[in-house]
DNA sequence: AACTAAAAGATATATTATATCATAACCAAA
DNA sequence: TTTGGTTATGATATAATATATCTTTTAGTT
């Protein structure tokens, strides 16, 4: 399987609401095939997700989803989270306890996420070189790998100095 | 520089007395050549750490420290873990939010860890072909590399069917 | 329409972590 | 050997993240 291509840092310029509504068509059709529903809920927290190119926090999610839902509690994200998680729409980044976009949604595959320091924004790659010399390094400890988390901190290309 | 033999995961019959103090040992030397202070509370801390090899969470660790300390309250384990982490001397596994004992104390080193899931030890990696295809890889990217986060769920040689 | 299963509402609480101010211990210099 | 400064700890409160549980509603099926 080759390598997808991976996703760069954007600039204030693109055009974001293109890359919303491409992962809004995208989970349609994930949930379609899936045969789950994408309520209006989960369709929500997906935009909210998508509303940055920033892994955002649970509770900031609430407070938006709040706008518009004043009766929202904790697990109305939770388990809306969940279900996306579920269905490989987003990712839980560990070391920042936020959630981010899926840019390969509803394929198998093992991300990598690149998270700028300065600007906060991340890059998800889906590097096979970067998998493979994982999966091999752990075997030969002798260990079978089931999952791996790999999240990789600096500075994107516009942040350097 | 040569990638440090990685631990393997241990069974029941090998000394764990050896490991604490082996760890409590290179722990004093690395705080006397830092001129820090390694004091009672961040002694304990650290023994509580090694009294396993699998990671250990901050609320359990304030629970067995009141055996000891009855006033012990969160504050106290969070800044033995905040010290004991800039030493160099435990690492956090994000993925778990918890805290493991360092294999390689007080050298600068990029660790991976392999975590089992079923009997929950840890080995602790600091491979360069891992972490050099990181590098690399997000160099690709543009992405200049500050810290890497590689956490590796599966089953250990022992836990294997 | 009645039934069933899945989702959402509502409430409570568990778990993880930090802020802040007060006191104590350590240690260097006068 | 006091003085003063710094570092560590005590104590209290609270913030931030996440889950358990029970009820009600909604959607889809018979």
């Amino acid at each position: 399987m080759a390598t997808p291509k991976p996703r760069t840092f954007y600039n204030n310029d693109h055009d974001h609401q293109a890359c919303v509504s491409t992962a809004l068509s995208l989970a349609i059709g994930v949930c379609d095939r899936q045969d789950v529903r994408f309520t209006p809920i989960r369709k929500k927290i997906l935009e909210l997700i998508w509303s940055s190119h920033e892994p955002v926090l649970a509770y900031d999610l609430l407070k938006t989803l709040r706008a518009d839902k004043s009766n929202a509690e904790p697990p109305t994200v939770y388990r809306a989270l969940d279900f996306l998680l579920q269905q490989n729409l987003i990712h839980k980044i560990e070391s920042l306890n936020a959630y981010a976009g899926c840019h390969f949604p509803g394929t198998t595959h093992i991300g990598q996420f690149l998270i700028c320091k300065n600007c906060n924004q991340y890059a998800e790659l889906a590097n096979s070189t970067i998998n493979q010399a994982i999966s091999r390094e752990a075997s030969k400890s002798g260990f079978r790998v089931d999952h791996q988390t790999v999240e990789i901190t600096g500075l994107c290309p516009q942040c350097q100095p």
